[in-house]
DNA sequence: GCAAGGTC
């Protein structure tokens, strides 16, 4: 009994939403777990994403039998990943004669929609179909979408699923080559992918450069000064290079100053623009990982308290009532800062630089009590609140004094600054305002010198990444998307590729990327994306073959596959993981202590790579992970070790410090 | 047991 009409959307929430606006009387009925909402003759879904994921047939499962080469032509096949969802549209697919396409305006939203329009049409061969698309959730956009369909952009689908396909092959291809090659099987499987590779490359690189790094000396001059009671310090505008001229300079500094310039100013500082996915786990990552702070912010959307967390937009859209939203905060823990932002006489929001009509910036949609929310959701709910009311707060104020002191010729530079009105940084308390202090001062004044110094400095090498840091950097790089950064972040450190935050390679880390470089150094740059990105755009236009594309990456990866150094990559992938291993010298032979399993049991320990001339050992806890320090022990040259269980990270310190006191508290109970 | 991308 065909006759209805089916809408399809990429997510739950957004089918209840726009069948709330299309329907009167909606009516929710679950079936298979799965939300259907029924009106008239229609049924609104929303599907999970991608409901189906390619994959290599069964028969190319065995990694150790399967020869490389022959993944590059395998069949991929599309394996269903949401079999009660399939289940339930494959049931109505029967009932209907139109589906309309509702899922997200972008590449993966058109190829989501595909799929679940391949699994109806299997069904329903003559059901009519077409697309609507919007870029926002609201009646009148949704009305204007759904009163003038449009055609499913087939091309552009096919672009995605070739972006999925050429992903599945690098990716398999590479992966079970360095697998294989370090003997790293089974759940210790080292992973190769267009977006990892690159951002453990950058981890890497980061760290080489700090390693090589030559500290250069120079050295600074700096005169405290005095006004009446206040002692303000000031530093000479050159930094010197040479010892001599710096020591030179300092003597002729005298024990007065003139002040040259002086300039007094208010100065207004911008409070911060409104959230987006990167700049929130920015934030975020000062309180947990990244991966962490997704999952609550997660829990926080789905349970109503905050909006959607997966957004490029720094601009909140016109059709969100600021006001109304902070008229509520003020019926919850946030009063005072709610009612703060209202005493203003007219609301304005901050603009970020990036305006996307994906999602609005992140913003609190509901009033939380403390009680109702785990510790961690709390400090994540807070920090959207807070970032949102200072969205919407005035300016800070400051009192900036600059200018320069002459004292025997040498110019001292100062910059003062005082905060006199706190404006959105009351509420905003994640960033603390730092003063300088610095009296008012006058053109010709002369002030005494209360004490000088000169000091040696050293530059210093780059920073290391920290997760925060680091997701940024993938955004401006294009690895990654909003809602797969953080991943893949948590995929480097599962595969042990990196340790610790800010972020330091493994050896094996190392190892990886630079065998890589070597043989496959496409996977590791970053321009594999953008290139990637241009033929998908080329596909999508019509103007290049997606089978030329895909042939292309297929030679490439042949052409690897073939000039390959097998046993160069090998002994550079085993070295980085017996490196790994090594904890430090061993106190009878000095040769290297590693970790060792034993053959019987496989119980952990540390043993003597010099066995069996050498039999030093040393006992280890069995559960949780083992994570080597860098920190060497002082006594012996045994790095500290900290174990991770599920409760979280204790530290056993040095392995030998450690078993000497054991052994001591036995001999007392003895 | 492979990737990255959606979503829970």
């Amino acid at each position: 009994m065909a006759g209805k009409w089916l809408i399809i959307t990429e997510k739950d929430n957004t089918a209840r939403r726009i069948s709330s606006i299309l329907f009167k009387n909606v009516k929710k009925v679950r079936k298979k777990g799965i939300n259907v909402y029924q009106a008239d003759n229609t049924y609104v879904i929303g599907l999970k994403g991608h409901i189906v994921q390619l994959d290599f047939p069964e028969e190319y499962n065995n990694w150790s039998k399967v020869p490389l080469k022959s993944l590059l032509r395998a069949d991929i096949i599309k394996k269903v990943t949401e079999k009660n969802l399939v289940e339930v549209l494959k049931s109505i697919a029967k009932e209907i004669d139109r589906v309309t396409i509702a899922t997200d305006y972008d590449r993966e939203g058109e190829l989501i929609g595909v799929e679940a329009l391949e699994i109806i049409r299997n069904e329903n061969p003559n059901v009519r179909f077409d697309r609507v698309r919007y870029s926002a959730i609201t009646p009148s956009d949704i009305k204007k979408a759904f009163s003038s369909p449009t055609e499913v952009d087939f091309n552009l689908a096919k672009s995605a699923e070739i972006r999925q396909k050429i992903d599945l092959i690098w990716g398999a291809v590479l992966t079970r080559l360095i697998s294989l090659s370090s003997g790293r099987l089974g759940k210790d499987f080292l992973s190769v992918g267009r977006v990892q590779s690159p951002t453990l490359r950058l981890i890497v690189e980061r760290e080489e450069e700090i390693k090589n790094f030559k500290p250069k000396k120079y050295w600074e001059i700096f005169a405290s000064f005095r006004k009446g009671e206040e002692v303000f310090q000031c530093k000479h505008e050159k930094r010197f290079e040479d010892k001599e001229q710096a020591e030179k300079a300092f003597a002729k500094v005298g024990d007065k100053g003139v002040v040259v310039s002086f300039e007094k100013k208010e100065r207004a500082e911008k409070p911060p623009t409104p959230f987006n996915t990167t700049e929130f786990l920015r934030e975020a990552s000062k309180f947990m990982s990244v991966n962490k702070a997704m999952m609550v912010a997660e829990s926080l959307y789905m349970s109503g308290y905050i909006s959607y967390p997966r957004t490029d937009n720094t601009v909140y859209p016109k059709t969100i009532n600021l006001r109304a939203i902070v008229e509520k905060l003020t019926q919850g823990e946030f009063k005072k800062e709610a009612e703060f932002v209202l005493s203003q006489e007219k609301l304005r929001a901050t603009r970020g630089k990036k305006e996307s009509k994906d999602h609005p910036p992140i913003h609190p949609t509901a009033v939380a009590k403390k009680d109702e929310l785990s510790k961690d959701e709390w400090v994540i709910y807070e920090l959207v609140v807070r970032r949102f009311l200072a969205t919407l707060s005035p300016d800070a104020i400051w009192v900036v004094r600059r200018g320069k002191i002459d004292s025997s010729g040498e110019i001292f530079r100062f910059n003062g600054r005082k905060l006199i009105e706190e404006g959105w940084r009351k509420i905003y308390i994640y960033s603390k305002a730092e003063e300088v202090p610095v009296p008012d001062l006058q053109e010709g004044e002369v002030l005494d010198i209360v004490s000088k110094k000169l000091e040696e400095k050293e530059t210093k090498p780059p920073n290391r990444y920290s997760s925060g840091s680091l997701i940024k950097e993938m955004e401006k790089l294009g690895l990654g998307t909003k809602s797969t950064r953080h991943e893949i972040i948590n995929k480097l450190y599962s595969r042990k590729y990196v340790y610790g935050n800010p972020l330091r390679p493994s050896e094996i880390g190392m190892a990886v990327i630079n065998a890589l470089k070597k043989e496959a150094e496409t996977i590791t740059q970053p321009d594999m994306t953008s290139k990637l990105e241009e033929d998908m755009y080329a596909i999508a236009e019509g103007k290049l073959s997606d089978e030329y594309v895909v042939e292309e990456s297929i030679r490439f990866l042949d052409e690897i596959l073939s000039n390959l150094d097998r046993e160069s990559l090998s002994k550079t992938l085993r070295d980085g993981i017996r490196k790994d291993k090594i904890v430090g010298k061993c106190p009878k032979c000095s040769r290297d202590l590693v970790i060792r399993k034993k053959k019987g049991d496989s119980r952990r320990f540390i043993g003597c790579s010099g066995y069996p001339d050498c039999n030093f050992t040393l006992p280890l806890p069995q559960k949780g992970t083992i994570y080597i320090t860098s920190k060497l022990c002082e006594k012996h040259e045994i790095k500290r070790i900290k174990i991770r269980t599920k409760k979280g990270y204790w530290d056993l310190g040095c392995p030998y410090c450690n078993y000497l006191e054991w052994q001591e508290k036995n001999k007392k109970v003895n």
